[in-house]
DNA sequence: GCGGATCGTAAGCGCATGCATATGATTGAG
DNA sequence: CTCAATCATATGCATGCGCTTACGATCCGC
């Protein structure tokens, strides 16, 4: 009667779960909060002219990230400049610091996304990746 | 410098929350709370002899799922009845009209996970799932 | 039988989140 | 110049969740 396999948002559910649960270490191991990651990873991008359009750019509420980018400011991670042609404004880039922790923490993060992909062949893992990427809706 | 793809977490993180969007007004059409839905699921699949073991089963808190067995006992969807050998406990299973509308829910859910799948090439589709089905750790 | 364990239920705490509002500085259009 | 709009920020509220505790009923091993 069944098609024999779990709906896809509960199987995509879990192993969504598990990714967030294998970062979480990595994560506090740099003393980076996850929002704080997906702001350095916006960031790394490119540079931003106000939080607002961060907020927009990542999904997430205008006042929920303050407090993370007020802690990244502190650290020296991020530069939040007030912009002389618009005193409302803070233009937001990270530091040469904050590029390097970005860095250091999306290798060891890749790292276990390989470590657990690892236990698909190759052809499926590349596959597996390429659909992801396809149905990513991405940031818009 | 980078691998030019998203983190896996935020790819698998975004599909998800696309897929629990397009689940939401199913689940509201058929008046199936998400949780309401998991449980009719694992009911579906096999009976329960206690709620502690349905909320293992399922992942969830023992006290978090009591509102959502209230309700489903209520509309005549699912049996709580107690257990002649021991009185402790609340034999779980789906009534004929449970399994029904779970039966209808999942035809919708499967219908629209078809729709968003579809813009994969037929190959990478059935590879995609069956990568997915690999990596998903169950409900151990 | 007694004591520890299990079950269902209720209640409360802490946390993150989304949503709304307020306010103070500043800009830009009319 | 004035007024609406934009921005950063602070604050409050409701929600949902995981976790814990408490309670009474019941079972089971000893």
């Amino acid at each position: 009667m069944a098609d024999d396999r779990p709906d896809l948002a509960a199987m995509v559910g879990r192993f969504g779960r598990t990714l967030m649960a294998a970062e979480r270490p990595i994560l506090a191991a740099h003393h980076v909060s996850m929002w704080g990651y997906v702001v350095l990873t916006a960031l790394a991008d490119e540079p931003m002219r106000t939080q607002a359009a961060l907020a927009r750019a990542i999904g997430a509420d205008k006042t929920r990230i303050i407090a993370d980018l007020d802690d990244l400011q502190e650290r020296g991670l991020i530069e939040r400049e007030p912009d002389p042609a618009d005193r409302r404004v803070r233009l937001l880039r990270l530091t040469p610091e904050g590029r390097r922790v970005h860095t250091a923490v999306r290798r060891a993060i890749r790292a276990e996304e390989e470590r657990l992909l690892a236990e698909l062949p190759p052809a499926d893992r590349r596959t597996f990746l390429r659909a992801l990427q396809h149905l990513d809706p991405g940031t818009p």
